[in-house]
DNA sequence: ATGTTATTTGAAAGCGCTTACATTTTTTCA
DNA sequence: TGAAAAAATGTAAGCGCTTTCAAATAACAT
């Protein structure tokens, strides 16, 4: 490959001059440009942006790092946070997490090796404590779906308490009264949060909190089944279920359907996150929408902005309502 | 950030030294090691792997372009590659090329930029050529999902005409004899592949193909509805529906359902990918999986073989065999 | 001890760029 | 026309590491 020095040496110029071409920071001749340019396309020249990156401690890419690289939250994350800032030349590098702490550790520390200008990091096992000093002393970092205390102006997050009580109160709306709910694993704080905001939406309707109509999943579709299954066996009674994200709906849909349930009919099933198979399902779910594309484009404007310089019009949002997405799989009660 | 300078100063010994016992690929002794490994574990010294790069011409970093960083199907795709690039110690940098051949190009010009080791493509917009150009002159190139003539051993594909073909079998083994057929955009091979084992599939029932029972989608949802909705007006009689992918296929479902049709006593559908959400439609499709796993996972190994000199024990394959998925939304024929 | 060899270490030259600073060329205007 | 100011270009010192080659030290046999 063609280096710098063979771009200047068939030009006649020296090499400042082209690297002041390549990057267009400062003047230079017209005449003195063509002839640079002319030697580039006559060579091929393709920069090197490890060197340009060691030389000017600029790399001109984002580290982003998600839990996982397929399923439809972070399909989503990834693309309008690729789509944002490749608009603005920067590029991404996503690496991916797996919710384990040390996987985590090792990918930051693989983006930050690879001298990132700035992070994105969807983090949900590392500590607060660990981002913090992240954030302080090596690299810029923005935080999506969590709220790191002392990072609060660089968290972008879903309400979730109050996307649990959008869901649970559209139940209460529709005359229910004895409510099921499959929370997701509780030590995370979105699952923990989304219990709240059910919670909330009993009190308020007057109702108390019933311990065995709740059931603890891993927001996978199999623990919808699950739940769905106990809950049944203790309240034969129950005339809908809130999930906290829409694969364990969707199990428990099934689950219910093969235990011989007209939904919505007998069973009202509600989930969370309004992934893409929502529509797909039969019937389509009622759902709560979850602001990923919000946050991922808000998390790369901040990037832009405090990293880069470039300005984005919009206001900086650092909490995200969800809505309630009406469908088919929430009916009224039986008896109302 | 600590330097290497900085380690080499406090532990008392040379850069080399440093280095040495950074890379592990050189003899050191042990008490030197151990005071080099103490002044980092003191500075908490992380190497620049950037500097790593120029230095070494190295990256330990694979490219990967995918069409769309959002989907179940590069979804598998990433995740399989970066789960076995990982595990030995290797990194992948993901860039998105939304099957458009600037964007293609300039994704790849990324990667190249970057110093890849090795870049593993799904590219759909460049041409032939531009691949063999690249793999001779640039970097070593595998292919996932499309047949290079002239990279024939750095490709990795499905054979798209024993699955459709498969998709079809299996319909007309239900009896079914008026099917239509709903393709992916032509352009694309697998698409075209697809239609060639439906042809052949009906060819060897000994049913002629009827271009007015084939319908040009672009494999998104609502090409699989209006699909539907065409071919229904020109063939009432129509009992099956094979669709070039699960997407389509979705669509097609969702309009026939709300056409009155009963899913699938009147009308079976048959998908293609095996895609994640298959089983949340109802009635579950019934498909022909897609190895991209497979693919990506041989792709992977191709690349720590040739390109990192790491064995691994599996065969190479090249051509990867579709399954015929059954499930609920292929039934009999309604008078076979 | 002494010469030989094997093993560790260090010195220094890059890798391909950027950029501060110096120098040269061009422009401006008295 | 020439001096001063402005613009264009060049020089050279890094950026933080790897790696070759030579030097120093250790290990061994005699």
């Amino acid at each position: 490959m063609a280096t710098i020095y063979e771009v200047s040496k068939a030009a006649g110029v020296s090499l400042a001059t082209v690297s002041r071409v390549m990057n267009g920071n400062a003047k230079v001749s017209d005449r003195t440009r063509q002839k640079v340019v002319d030697a580039m396309e006559a060579l091929g020249y393709k920069p090197n942006a490890i060197a340009q990156s060691l030389a000017s401690n600029r790399t001109n890419s984002v580290g982003l790092l998600v839990s996982e690289l397929h399923g439809s939250y972070f399909g989503d994350l990834m693309s309008t946070i690729e789509l944002i800032l490749k608009k603005h030349g920067k590029h991404v590098i996503i690496t991916a997490g797996h919710v384990d702490e040390s996987r985590e550790t090792d990918a930051i520390d693989f983006l930050t090796s690879r001298r990132c200008d700035a992070l994105i990091v969807h983090a949900e096992a590392v500590t607060d404590d660990y981002l913090v000093s992240l954030s302080n002393a090596s690299v810029p970092v923005a935080v999506v779906n969590r709220k790191v205390n002392g990072l609060e102006d660089k968290c972008f997050v879903a309400d979730n308490v109050d996307g649990g009580y959008l869901a649970t109160k559209a139940v209460l709306d529709k005359g229910h009264r004895n409510i099921g709910y499959i929370s997701g694993p509780l030590f995370k704080t979105d699952a923990s949060d989304r219990l709240t905001g059910h919670k909330k939406a009993l009190a308020e309707a007057g109702i108390s909190f019933e311990p065995s109509l709740m059931f603890e999943g891993d927001y996978h579709e199999s623990s919808g089944q699950e739940g769905f299954t106990s809950l049944l066996a203790q309240h034969p009674d129950m005339t809908a279920l809130v999930c906290a994200n829409d694969e364990m709906a969707s199990g428990a849909m099934t689950a219910a359907r093969e235990a011989g349930f007209d939904l919505p009919g007998q069973l009202s099933v509600v989930g969370f996150d309004n992934a893409i198979f929502c529509r797909y399902l039969y019937p389509k779910l009622t759902t709560v929408s979850n602001p990923v594309r919000a946050m991922g484009e808000m998390a790369a404007h901040w990037v832009l902005e405090h990293v880069y310089d470039i300005k984005c019009p919009q206001p900086v949002t650092h909490i995200f309502e969800p809505e309630l997405i009406l469908r088919d799989s929430l009916g009224p009660a039986p008896h109302a």
